[in-house]
DNA sequence: GCAAAAGTGTTACGATTACACCCATGC
DNA sequence: GCATGGGTGTAATCGTAACACTTTTGC
């Protein structure tokens, strides 16, 4: 039996908030087609290799985060015909989401804010569309998943944890009621028993990620 | 460049609600490797052609289900290396919703209980785990969306509906609070004017799919 | 009349909101 | 002391769950 065959990539939506604003990894490209505008990190999948493999092989060579465990789920696959102006590529896209991390040293890798990247810069392909599905998913799973802290740092305040969903939704929360959400979800947060003034004014607990991947009940976005 | 190419399939998870059980629509294979297994429809994609183009071509040549305009959407990429025994065969897998209609004449493509599907029946490839995705996508969705007016004819009654969450959920739901929040969510249902007996008892409204995706507020399903 | 299903009213409860208020630190 | 942010208490409101009750048909 004799088929069509296709090649394939795995594309990569690596979001991180820094800054106060929510910023994706950035490839910048230095060859045909599309020099010189900005493509997600990510590359053509190997014979042997699984998906979800492949993904976090790229993570490391393309976007320079090797042994960095962050949460990866697979996006959308996109594959109409003319995305690549060379020849018929499938891309299967993934998400990550990562604290605030340096990327590679390498200067092509850069993170930058997506909204520079949906409003200003040149993009490769079909990428600012997977941007956004990224960022869709991302802000959607704030509220029913525990990823919020998928983005912070090992050890957090309940108001670093406020500003991530602040800054991912683009409102404001009341500081109050969502201290006394977060801290009663179920197994959400798990005290560390150490406290910090980073934040300035009253120490403020410090907490890890508790063991609940959704949230019951769930934190909803306001006005929706 | 030279890059390594896969096969690449579509594979859909045709779902619908007869006979008071979720069924989807089963290919029963012909030929080796799962010789006499059930199989989800679907077949590779050609080279011209876009992923949800080549989702509607197979819901026709190999669902039977032409010029039905059914939901559908993208699940998930499967693409572990072994598969499929015979090639690195990468697939697609989108997810349709149907009203309750016969599928095609040919006696290789059967609707089947999901239940009977998840815990009889040998099937092929790694089909079993694809069926319970769009499952579980079909579940979640009936919760946030109108999809569940996808399992209806043209115009139902709110009883109808009702039992379409109640079999696709396994759960029972109050009638009267199902009634008022149904006909109260926003922009779900659209009276007809008629009214029908076909259900017993006092006649009952009919209603068509309104202009809605969204459902606010949610149908919450009980005891999550 | 009686069974069956449609549809309405009502009350209790749980979650969310808005905001008053107190607490513990740095300076 | 005073500014700053951490954290608690409380009352109004909204949505839901449970269920009593009325309506309209077929037989």
């Amino acid at each position: 039996m004799s088929v069509p065959r296709v090649a394939l990539t795995v594309d990569l939506v690596v979001l991180t908030v820094r800054e106060q604003r929510l910023c994706a990894l950035t490839w910048k490209r230095d060859r045909d087609p599309y020099l010189g505008c900005w493509s997600l990190p990510g590359g053509f999948i190997q014979l042997d290799e699984d998906l979800p493999v492949a993904a976090v092989r790229l993570m490391d060579e393309r976007a320079g985060l090797a042994d960095v465990r962050i949460h990866l789920e697979q996006l959308s696959t996109f594959g109409y015909p003319d995305r690549d102006p060379r020849q018929r590529v499938v891309s299967v896209t993934y998400l990550g989401l990562a604290p605030n991390l340096p990327a590679s040293s390498r200067a092509q890798v850069l993170w930058k804010p997506v909204d520079v990247l949906f409003e200003r810069e040149e993009n490769a392909f079909d990428h600012r569309r997977i941007l956004r599905e990224g960022v869709e998913r991302a802000r959607a799973k704030l509220e029913y998943t525990s990823l919020a802290a998928a983005f912070c740092p090992p050890a957090f305040t309940v108001a670093e944890l406020r500003r991530v969903y602040e800054i991912v939704w683009g409102t404001a929360l009341d500081p109050r009621n969502f201290h006394r959400k977060v801290t009663g979800a179920d197994r959400f947060l798990v005290p560390t028993g150490d406290t910090t003034t980073r934040d300035g004014g009253r120490p403020a607990q410090l907490f890890r990620r508790g063991s609940a991947e959704q949230l019951h009940p769930p934190m909803l976005r306001p006005n929706t």
